[in-house]
DNA sequence: GTCGTTACTTCCGCAGTGAAAGAAACCTGG
DNA sequence: CCAGGTTTCTTTCACTGCGGAAGTAACGAC
């Protein structure tokens, strides 16, 4: 409901299809387009000419390895001239935060973190605000800007729940715009990083992928045919109720052997502090789970075991093409991927494809990056991707 | 790759999805159908003008509920000709064939089962077609046969390996093309009941559903977007190692715990006859437990959990809009169908979207039922639905 | 009986496409 | 060096399928 941008001029859908293609799948020549579009070569002339003509795609010099080795006349790339626009985007916990500014492919060219010493919503505004135009005096062309939060988030706009902000129904985007000038999209922080992965990392050009993140919670995604399905409960409080172990332990957060009692960094954190007493970091953790002692490796372990179980569980139910393991909490798959693999293996079918599986250990830059994602989509697109729209 | 039929006349694309529109979702006008397939009405009278002439659609008369409420001019809605053509399914099993005769929208006009007394594939071949022949002789117009079968099927023409057949590459298809000269599919049993359902079942129109068939085994269907998603263990002991409940029993079939172990009908049978040593019927059980006797009671209650914990484990992570549960094992929601829901209670998000359950006690003749579906599939689309194909 | 409403038809123009033919730019092999 | 093959890209052209506008038909409401 908030389109308030002049998205990428007024491109007809074949036009923005060819662009879209071009953005995701990196320089592409005409004919490698119209083979992935099912569109003839006389079509791809037509449709690439007025994105020539605008200054969005630019023709490259071909790939020195591609040049040479096949015959015929050599093919003219295309290519997306990434840096012609910015964007930024910010991913807002507690007490930081964390920004980024990144290209049209999504590629970052900046970090800018501050402090976050208020939770009023407009002196909120009123921080991202400074920080967006301080980054504009150093990046030309910001032609956006994405914002993530942890919690409900509403017409890609309006955030509806925040417990660790205390906010209700605040909205944030028109706070942002007025202060800027730009078009900014708010997005549940887990709902920027799959479109990312949708867009520019794991699941380009994939039908069906999962996301999975590990962190101070547990976030899921589901993407199927490209898109992201909605749900209801997104993000507020995911993964509280998916009963991994019912012997599993029992923590603050979340129901007996939840995955977020299993899973999660607080609870993994107060497990070893109610058994141990000592309050350690997860890489604290980690390490002392490495090096075997008792306490931590039991932990980890029960959490590698809870981990696999879920992607199998995963696996099985979705049938996906691959799962991104994404967050600050996937780390234990360097200590106990062992376990993982071995938990998944007792979970599958023999048969059963092998899903790709492909962690990626996130810092709070990745999330804004994400972010910043919802803004490139709503440039290219005109609009947001997802929010909970009626189907 | 075995297309040979006919399809349903020269259709153009958008003359297809007309009928198709007017097939699944039965009698609508042409403002509807507009409505629906989000085209113009000038489109419509185009496009329907051909399917009238060529006897495909015909108009009848407006249903009484609706004349007289509205104003402006009547509707004139159109129907398939669903007498026109016949349908004939097969579900095979151990020992017997069950079959089915259908109309063009999938009702059930006669049945015809015959002991299967051989599993030699050219004897079966021959029973199969002495059986179309004797419905043919009842059925005008006989249009296409679709055969079930448990196991594993290559290019809906080629059973690959079944296990209770002792079958490895039989081309059944082919074999009773010949006998008949009618065009043949052969498909997994569960992949016809997946593609009944979309056509003609609970997931008619939906996006996103699952259903999940409780029987001698289990079966799992996934359906994106209108079409089922194609796996590589389809039918080969789905649900061996779907571990629900590692605390669960062990029996023959299945690892410990596992949705086999727990919920399919020899499975249940195998546990009440190693704790009693009484050899009951499924059907027995059920009624044993529901006029409590302990024994029974305890395994349907485990059973009822474990199906509960599956569903919720489905909702959880496909989001389904819809999750159908069929087959001849699902009578046990009637006995515990508490327990079902308490779990799928404790293992779901408060804030989460309940999920539609749809039960349907299936026979038999369900599964032949849809087995003629996937014959239906392939005169109205040319080519059968599903198969492994490759994405 | 007129007016408003909804359903359907007819006709026209147009956007987007593929097919075909041609030009361009490279390789290969004499 | 030059012909022949190959792949890429451009140009032209005709066609398909669609929406929009205007017109007709069939009803209820007042």
């Amino acid at each position: 409901m908030t389109t308030r941008t002049a998205s990428w001029l007024p491109l007809s859908t074949g036009e923005r299809a060819v662009a879209l293609e071009v953005l995701v799948h990196g320089p592409l020549s005409r004919a490698e387009i119209a083979r992935r579009l099912s569109l003839s070569a006389g079509s791809l002339t037509r449709l690439t000419k007025p994105l020539l003509e605008s200054g969005l795609l630019v023709e490259v010099p071909e790939g020195a390895a591609l040049a040479g080795v096949r015959q015929g006349r050599p093919s003219q790339p295309l290519d997306i001239v990434a840096e012609s626009r910015s964007f930024v985007g910010f991913k807002i916990t507690e007490d930081m935060v964390y920004g980024v500014v990144t290209t049209l492919r999504s590629e970052i060219v900046a970090r800018h973190d501050r402090p976050l010493t208020t939770h009023d919503p407009d002196r909120v505004a009123d921080q991202l605000g400074e920080m967006i135009a301080e980054l504009a005096r150093a990046h030309h062309g910001l032609a956006g800007v994405g914002i993530g939060v942890g919690g409900l988030v509403r017409d890609s706009a309006v955030v509806g729940e925040s417990p660790f902000l205390s906010w209700r129904n605040v909205r944030l985007a028109e706070l942002v715009e007025e202060r800027t000038g730009l078009p900014v999209v708010v997005e549940n922080d887990v709902g920027g990083l799959v479109e990312s992965e949708i867009w520019f990392g794991g699941g380009r050009g994939l039908e069906r992928f999962v996301v999975l993140t590990i962190g101070a919670g547990i976030g899921y995604g589901l993407v199927l045919g490209g898109r992201r399905v909605p749900c209801a409960e997104e993000d507020r409080e995911f993964g509280r109720h998916w009963i991994v172990n019912p012997n599993g332990p029992l923590t603050p957060e979340g129901a007996r052997g939840s995955a977020v009692s299993l899973l999660t960094i607080p609870s993994i954190r107060y497990q070893i502090r109610a058994a141990t007493g000592r309050d350690l970091t997860y890489e604290e953790i980690l390490d002392a789970a490495a090096a075997g002692e008792p306490m931590p490796a039991r932990v980890i372990d029960e959490a590698a075991r809870a981990l696999g179980t879920l992607v199998a569980q995963i696996s099985n139910f979705v049938m996906p093409q691959k799962i991104v393991l994404a967050g600050e909490g996937v780390g234990l798959i360097d200590v106990a991927g062992d376990a993982v693999w071995e938990t998944i293996r007792a979970h599958r079918h023999p048969l059963a494809e092998p899903v790709p599986l492909e962690t990626k250990v996130s810092d709070f830059h990745d999330w804004a990056r994400g972010a910043a994602v919802l803004a490139i989509q709503v440039l290219v697109l005109g609009t947001a991707q997802g929010g909970a729209n009626a189907e």
